[in-house]
DNA sequence: TGCACATATGAACAGTTGCTCATATGTGCA
DNA sequence: TGCACATATGAGCAACTGTTCATATGTGCA
């Protein structure tokens, strides 16, 4: 059992609150889950988790447009998620950071455990 | 160095199609990273990662409208990371599963490799 | 019962996001 | 050079999100 803390007392409150994760950690962690967090980069990521690929092989690959592709890579350059290479008028591109796997798997460790989960879904979507 | 696979060679992408995760897991995954990537959501989970706490407590804590709090956890129950704990009028929160302190550590990970980084920062915000 | 407090919820609004469409940039080859 | 192809970028727009404000629900106690 977790021991309760406080209910109004400032002085716990502000030992608690040093404790807590700095306001820049906060930022760049949630900065991080929020590129995550998009199902059409997901679905790139895990691509490139596997192979090299090009921007027209990840557009026909998931079925997007390559204006739509381009434009998810731009962004996930911007957080050296994936790194370009050129090779003539293409340009590869792979992961540029193993712990997105590890993010990706543990986050499915999660999802299973919701699954197996015996309360009832609410939103489907 | 990873090999390429393949451009424009329908086989290989059909082949590399099986090898991809599934819709549903995919569409769980950016759920749930979709949750953890806001910074009053980070915020919430990571001081429960610590303690139990009503609302008020965690509106006080965080510098938050009790409102604001309420809607988020709303959310968060949703989802299944935390779990409420009825005690007169108030409610304890806490976290409903230790996997998110796991994903929360690995996070950090990859932006702590992100800060090292020799390369230039794009956007401040 | 009725009042005060703790939490929850709904509507509304500003800010953000991911797509499409049009256009620009960059590269190879005749 | 010039044309075709691969990628990148910008504007614009519909959909979504997180907050506030107002109000509802739930609980303890006089």
């Amino acid at each position: 059992m977790m021991t309760r803390v406080f209910h109004l007392d400032p002085a716990k409150v502000s030992a608690l609150k040093r404790t807590l994760l700095g306001n820049d950690s906060v930022v760049a962690l949630a900065e991080t889950f929020n590129v995550l967090g998009d199902t059409t980069r997901v679905r790139i990521l895990d691509a490139l988790a596997r192979t090299e690929l090009c921007v027209q092989d990840i557009a026909r690959l998931l079925g997007l447009s390559e204006s739509a592709v381009s434009h998810q890579l731009r962004l996930l350059r911007g957080m050296r998620l994936v790194r370009p290479r050129r090779a003539g008028r293409m340009v590869y591109y792979t992961l540029d950071d193993q712990h997105i796997v590890g993010l990706f798997e543990q986050g499915l460790e999660h999802v299973e455990e919701k699954a197996r989960a015996p309360v009832a879904r609410e939103r489907a979507k």
